[in-house]
DNA sequence: AGGAATTTGTGCGTATGTATC
DNA sequence: AGATACATACGCACAAATTCC
């Protein structure tokens, strides 16, 4: 029967299938049904359901366990709310806070890549710290035509959820270039037994849009911690 | 027919198609053959000719357009051989080459991370260059059990590739950790311009079967070049 | 402008291989 | 060893997008 004006079959299904999920129907570990059980009950076939499946398991929403099943995966909230967090202290791991230094809002010096549409940006000063350890210093701007205002309540929680809460912005994708850095002027204070010579963290974010929103620079001190990256 | 002991059909294909690219029999724009056409010269169903093009589309390798055919995205080196490595020129880029230094078998060093099953490992240092120029040093330890001699000749070509082939290794993962360090004694020859502190990159390699195959350091010269990072 | 031909996308059904229980 | 469940592979029919005449 022809469909007109509407999505392909299988999407129709990845997405009531996450819609499940999120209902909190499905909880993290549970084996879905077999998949021709599946089908059958949906009134699909097979093969259009198992591309449904896969849409999942791209998200990694779910695991698929050839002659075992499929499984609802996990999603803690480290791994979403500090996904982008990419410090860890030299024997690994650490849990991550951070304090702000300063807010402000000011025209975007030249120096910066382009990003964002505004002529300003907020410019967030932080330091990041691991077990409560200082470790970086963090230099983010985030363009301001996300948020008129910003004040350093606003950002007492964590950033990220910040910008997804307040601002409806998502941090969906980001670039980091690693170099050698020294330390800023206005960062002496809060790192002071850091060397002059740190590593450096130079990051570029995109929104759920594919459009940049902020550009950051992070200082760590590579004595306690280094900068990882899993890939792959 | 059963195909005991080998990969997939739709990967072997994809796998074949990435070669074709990447020995530049096929140039960026170009449309691929009708699938129904392709299929029937591979002696394979048009599906399965699909899911390995799915493959290929998955790694940005190819763009499919329904109603007018499948064509050639980036013939970029970068993807195939060159995936991991990820040290690029200030300015973005650089085609990446490798002189090696030398080669031993020799009993791993106790401050090593454990890796493989062995009690040895091929050391391997090279002069890593970009457009010519050399910007870091490598040296690789790769676990004695995947070969039992290894020759300077052997690692003419790319190393990944000689995994690949000779060795039936393939590098599916690894993790990074980004620092500093100081340029070995060893190495202070191959880079005279570069100052003694340098980026250091510190990498664990899994294998196709998730094992830990190989462990490396890299030392970069942080004037010249970047570790990059591109991530979700 | 429009219709035919071409090409990829979706969906179904089936058979067999392979991993897990 | 047998049963169960996902993975691979084949083939077909039709829909949707593009291209060409």
């Amino acid at each position: 029967m022809p469909n007109t004006y509407s999505l392909p079959l299988y999407i129709q299904i990845s997405e009531m299938l996450i819609r499940e999920m999120q209902a909190g129907r499905w909880v993290e570990g549970m084996r879905l049904p077999p998949e021709r059980q599946m089908a059958e009950s949906l009134k699909i076939s097979v093969g259009t359901l198992r591309k449904s499946l896969a849409v999942l398991a791209e998200k990694k929403l779910l695991e698929r366990r050839q002659g075992s099943g499929n499984y609802i995966r996990h999603v803690s909230v480290r791994e979403g709310l500090y996904a982008f967090f990419r410090l860890e202290l030299k024997g690994g791991g650490g849990l991550p806070t951070a304090q702000v230094i300063s807010v402000q809002t000011l025209d975007k010096p030249s120096e910066l890549p382009p990003f964002g549409a505004s002529k300003q940006a907020h410019r967030i000063r932080r330091l990041r710290c691991l077990n409560s350890m200082p470790v970086a210093l963090e230099e983010i701007w985030l363009d301001a035509g996300y948020a008129t205002a910003l004040t350093e309540e606003d950002l007492s929680e964590s950033l990220y959820y910040f910008y997804k809460k307040r601002l409806n912005l998502w941090i969906q994708r980001i670039e980091d270039s690693v170099s050698i850095g020294r330390l800023p002027e206005w960062g002496q204070a809060h790192l002071p037994e850091a060397r002059m010579i740190l590593g450096c963290v130079d990051r570029i974010s995109w929104d759920q849009g594919n459009e940049k929103a902020e550009v950051s620079r992070t200082w760590f001190d590579a004595e306690k911690v280094s900068y990882v990256s899993r890939l792959k």
